[in-house]
DNA sequence: CTGTAATTCAATCAATCGATTGATTTATAG
DNA sequence: CTATAAATCAATCGATTGATTGAATTACAG
């Protein structure tokens, strides 16, 4: 029976995914690794056999079902009024930069690991195209069509990418962005009021009427207030 | 006298910087480096003296002036008129992206370096902020400045990562945006359509009025169809 | 031409890489 | 307990890494 506990296997995953994320797939070694986990060398081999097996295991794990519930927001079903629609996207720009406030979390791994595939694909690729960027993409187009009804699908793809865009920008550049601005993206203050700043711009973007974009955000705003006292109690 | 050609150490920059922009600085080989360089191996320690130096050598070789001519349109001097001043932002989205038409390009190679930085910072990070990112920062904020003459520094930085969000995303993103959306990014046509499209959208995202925003853009349409009247005599 | 510095070359260095072995320890079933 | 399988371990494999040597070659001034 292979009914153990597992420790050593999932550790390996563990420390494997927060080296690979941080430094590449080339400059991290198994003994490495293996350390980080606590585990023998020799552990790589028994229980995923390789280094390169390892690596897709450990992207496989995080690109899975865990990533729905953490590194985005799943928008597989969203209400058609437009007012309703508008609160989703707010929630999910938030959603999307929230989990960048702990360093090394499964956000960042997530995102750097998408974009090391994206500058030298690997056996990975299709698994992050087929399991993650898909289904998010068609829950963004879903999404955006019930704020742009009249949008076609490549339209909605473009605006999709708008979004996507100002999103990973902060989660990629980080270092940059807190450097170029003097900001500190650890801080959730400074990060809600960035999600916020994009809120307004993308709502604007999309070419809604003002007076919807600020009733959206004031709305959101009293739901992001509600969060937090409820949050300290 | 050091007044020689300079052909190997030229060679040796030419194919390091666009090896290790494609694979990043572990995943490549000294030797690699200089095969594809024609070169010795030894070559590199009697020209940079180590790999490291030679990597660091090529950052800046790529983030240097070359590049301001190449990878980002200049923007510090801006037009204050906002009706030439929104031309100046179409001109600088549509050559912040036109210029990903030959795969294993100079801006490919700067944009791969950036966000290896990124990720993983190393002693080259500092110059990178202080050669490209600071003045193509200040520029574009002195851009949006006379679109949104209102608005303060905090504000027109958020504005600017919103635009250098969108072309980041498909630079970084190209071989996930080509197979998400069946795309092809080497056609000039379909990038140019992209161009128009961030450019549609940031201008509405600034709050632009319509009028204002549908006259800029038949303008650039026009002097796009100028300039390829022009290339095609 | 000769002499000197600049440059390139093949060969080799110790260190580290991923992979693998066989022995050992641990867990589980009968 | 014993027996069998699962898991971990220290030790080592050949290959490759970046770095370095000293000789050979080239370029150029006098």
């Amino acid at each position: 029976m292979s009914e153990t506990s597992g420790q050593t296997r999932s550790a390996l995953l563990k420390s494997s995914i927060t080296l690979f994320s941080q430094r590449g797939y080339a400059d991290v070694g198994i003994r490495e690794i293996a350390d980080a986990a606590g585990a023998n060398i020799a552990s790589i081999k028994y229980h995923f056999g390789s280094k390169k097996d390892l690596y897709l295991a450990a992207v496989a794990e995080v690109m899975g079902r865990n990533n729905s519930e953490n590194a985005w927001k799943d928008l597989s079903e969203v209400p058609d009024d437009p007012r309703l629609a508008a609160q989703e996207l707010i929630q999910f720009l938030r959603h999307s930069l929230k989990h960048l406030i702990p360093p090394g979390s499964s956000v960042e791994s997530c995102s750097s690991l998408m974009i090391r595939e994206a500058l030298h694909p690997s056996e990975a690729f299709d698994s992050i195209v087929e399991n993650l960027l898909i289904p998010n993409n068609e829950g963004l187009i879903n999404l955006l069509g019930k704020l742009v009804p009249d949008a076609d699908r490549p339209h909605l793809n473009n605006l999709a990418g708008s979004v996507m865009g100002q999103i990973m920008h902060i989660r990629i550049f980080r270092p940059f962005v807190e450097r170029l601005r003097g900001v500190d993206l650890s801080n959730p203050d400074q990060l809600d009021q960035m999600a916020m700043h994009i809120a307004q711009f993308t709502l604007r973007g999309l070419g809604l009427k003002e007076i919807f974009i600020f009733e959206a955000i004031q709305s959101a705003r009293e739901t992001e207030a509600q969060f937090v006292q409820e949050n300290k109690s």
